[in-house]
DNA sequence: AAACAGGCCAACCGCCGAATC
DNA sequence: AGATTCGGCGGTTGGCCTGTT
């Protein structure tokens, strides 16, 4: 058999939470933490409410450091530059936004930034895809999508190899470009914007992925790496 | 001022992999 | 080994808010 049950559905609370029902949550929280169970959680804290519902209040909107709406003009293009590359992986995303929230994130490119760049249909600093050089595709059409990236940047990237070890110019044309990507691999290649490159040092055996972030500071997108490595693009070999 | 439409966002739903029994 | 739950995730929805007519 398995666990326990994982609560009361029939009587548990649902919808808005109470100004009590948070200070209650949050007290509980600073105090003891989840103890590495949210399902019995609500009832030691004494709310009614669902262990999911508790830990959804607590990482979208009790959490200290939460930032709501106000996003920059360098949190869009990351956010743009990112869901290009990843896909709607908006934890993924948001982990590269400090304080802002999945649930945030995606709520900002469903209601806002995904009809602002449909509507530009250009913007090939950020988002090489919708660049007016090239026919102009649905968002949908060419996101990563990282369990069937049939229609991502990564496949057309080993369909169409870099061999050249020079960056590439932003959205360059890189059909026709030759054999199969595979070893030597070059020291540096501008894939998949103009702030993520893939980066190879000498001597080593593994490729990094990294993103020139809001501050300027680069740091490691390991979902890159691991997607193409996945995919079978790179090999640590 | 009232009615309506569209935007926004908090919260729920359902799925999936990992963990547990 | 298999059944079941947990935790986490992305997708969706319902209700509130705001702008427009």
């Amino acid at each position: 058999m398995g666990r326990a049950p994982c609560c009361d559905k029939a009587n548990v609370k649902r919808g808005p939470w109470s100004p009590q029902e948070d200070e209650t949550l949050k007290n509980y929280l600073m105090k003891h933490g989840t103890a590495g169970n949210w399902i019995t959680l609500p009832q030691k804290a004494g709310l009614k409410r669902c262990g999911k519902s508790c830990r959804l209040r607590w990482l979208n909107y009790l959490r200290p450091h939460i930032k709501h709406g106000g996003f920059t003009d360098e949190e869009d293009q990351l956010i743009c530059t990112l869901y290009a590359t990843i896909g709607s992986r908006w934890s993924l995303i948001a982990a590269q936004l400090p304080g802002r929230t999945d649930n945030d994130v995606k709520n900002h490119w469903n209601t806002k930034l995904k009809k602002k760049f449909l509507a530009e249909n250009t913007n090939a600093t950020v988002c090489p895809q919708f660049s007016t050089s090239t026919p102009q595709p649905q968002v949908e059409d060419h996101v990563f999508d990282h369990k069937n990236s049939s229609e991502s940047h990564v496949l057309r990237f080993e369909q169409t190899p870099i061999p050249n070890p020079s960056p590439l110019p932003l959205g360059s044309d890189v059909s026709g470009l030759g054999s199969s990507f595979s070893a030597p691999l070059p020291n540096e290649v501008s894939l998949l914007s103009n702030s993520i490159s893939l980066v190879k040092e000498e001597n080593e055996t593994q490729w990094f992925g990294y993103h020139d972030n809001i501050e300027g500071e680069a740091f490691l997108l390991d979902f890159v790496y691991e997607d193409l490595l996945h995919n079978g693009f790179v090999s640590q070999d």
